[in-house]
DNA sequence: CTGAAAGCGCTTACAG
DNA sequence: CTGAAAGCGCTTACAG
């Protein structure tokens, strides 16, 4: 009933514990037969080891860290999030690494997260989410000497991250195209670094475009949508930065009286199931958010392995076409 | 530069390592005086205890489990669990708690991971999600005695939950207020308890009503609908399990030329933003899934510490009056 | 009320 | 290639 040891192992073995731990570790120490034998008992014993003796001893905890920082009220809004995790889980799991959560208010008690979880050797290596433009978490993983591995745009620590740039032009020449000239964007978060990187890429793109700011929740898509649709020389399309805020600026436009697409063209950014099913279907920016998890786990586990580990950019957000989008008839 | 440990509090208090784990854990053993002075030199000297050591010591992990075992496509869409973790994390933290969450592909995978963090002290207990009507889950966990609480209906195991009967009488008593008789209910996946207690409510409130299973998908949900729809004696109002795929109800019933609530009620369950952001907006079934969070883990705490933990029942889910509800216009 | 000691289950130099 | 031993940092009986 009581869980076996390396002791239980090294007894039956007739070896010592020593012997034991290099052939479960697949560290040189052992003969080949040795080891094959003391791997078979550890198995029929169904032996597993012990992560805080392990810990203990300064060996691996075998868990990654992940701090979230988000105002609680859009935190439940986004799929993001949930296909995120599922996508960092499916890496995280081939490795028998487990995922520690935690919700922080602010970065000052993100920071303390990671130093006591590293201190306590909770964790081996930390992921690192809404990167802002001058970000205080960066130079306190550093100085910790954390493995860490952002998610998001590159910058001094290793990061998995897709060009929002391209994607933002791709969106834009789209609708220029369509004959669309006066085009708004309404941005999430302004002190997100993603949320610049796209403001940025937006007004390159389309330098007479307005870009109004926003919280992500639906409240804030909407009264943004309602002045940018309230000024004098109108846009004909709408950029925004989440679907929740995409649908709101939907029904926005319906109150106006305006039409989509014929008064009003939109484009969500990320794309969500929620986006093919409203009326109209939503034209949006699209990509592989699991992926994008699944790659993190792995740029960080090889972090923390020794391995070569090096930033990664991902297949960028593309458009998917749906019914929201369509030629410009309104005269300049 | 080194973390402290009680070594060195012990030797700066000049006093046995014993005497210092007793005055920071609250135990009898040391004087007041003395456990004052000790807090306070482990206070000055930034003294963080290694959960790795107390673990292996026999102590308290400090971490709870959370598995999840969801088909991945379903993950992504359902706010609810965002908005529970969200709630379950507010009371861990203030207990110092973290969360360690594992998607898992089924049951039996998910009591290996009981059996492997119970037995690796790496968690202090347990929370059991989507609980099934034979769930093998609760005789394992009951098994290993591991200290255990379930966010779902009650059972052998202490519970938070709410009643869900009750709010599917509300629905169904609200429909038949506006005159409906027939009445269908697009229902989640059929083998989690909490689908059995909806639909034997509605059955009993609605004894001609008809069910029709779904896994929760937005395509699953408007296959249902359609097939619901195309009957002879078509019903005039619609219950959906979740609020994708009444979104995805919505789309369908328009495709099919029917006018909402004119032609054809509909209610979802949760209630989430989108809810409110659709045309029309929907009336739903809504509850604090927070609150749910943040009671399931002060059970499941309260359990750990051995206090007195009973189960608990939440407020029902209430009925949301919004724009696509209506009285019944067909004649019989 | 306090101290000295054993023990939790591993890992890792260090000898042989 | 193998064994014996120290050590990681706590907790908790056990003596005093």
């Amino acid at each position: 009933m009581k869980r076996p040891t390396i002791a239980d192992i090294a007894r039956e073995a007739g070896v010592s514990k020593g012997a034991v731990s290099y052939a479960l570790n697949g560290q040189p120490g052992v003969s080949d037969q040795t080891r094959r034998r003391i791997i078979a008992i550890a198995h029929r014993l169904g032996f597993q080891a012990s992560t805080a003796a392990r810990a203990l001893a300064g060996a691996r905890a075998k868990v990654i860290g992940l701090t979230l920082h988000r105002p609680p009220r859009t935190l439940g809004v986004e799929p993001f999030f949930m296909e995120l995790i599922s996508g960092l889980e499916a890496e995280l799991s081939t490795q028998s690494y487990a995922l520690l959560l935690q919700m922080v208010p602010d970065h000052h008690e993100e920071i303390a997260y990671y130093r006591r979880w590293w201190t306590e050797r909770r964790v081996d290596g930390m992921l690192v989410c809404d990167l802002r433009t001058h970000d205080a978490r960066i130079r306190a993983l550093k100085e910790l000497a954390i493995p860490a591995a952002v998610i998001g745009p590159p910058g001094e620590l290793p990061s998995v991250w897709s060009d929002d740039a391209v994607s933002m032009v791709e969106a834009v020449e789209y609708l220029a195209s369509l004959g669309h000239t006066r085009i708004a964007r309404i941005a999430g978060l302004p002190d997100l670094a993603h949320t610049a990187i796209r403001t940025e890429s937006f007004l390159k793109a389309c330098p007479q475009g307005i870009v109004v700011a926003t919280d992500y929740t639906a409240e804030s898509g909407a009264r943004a949508t309602r002045r940018v649709l309230n000024t004098h020389d109108r846009p004909t399309a709408l950029i925004y930065d989440n679907d929740i805020m995409a649908v709101a600026g939907v029904a926005v436009a319906y109150e106006a009286g305006l039409s989509i697409p014929d008064d009003l063209s939109i484009i969500a950014w990320d794309d969500s199931p929620i986006c093919s099913l409203v009326h109209p279907a939503l034209t949006a920016l699209t990509r592989d958010i699991g992926a994008y998890g699944t790659h993190a786990a792995r740029l960080l586990l090889d972090l923390i392995n020794g391995a070569e580990a090096r930033s990664r950019s991902e297949q960028p957000a593309h458009l998917v076409f749906r019914d929201s989008t369509g030629r410009c008839r309104v005269t300049p």
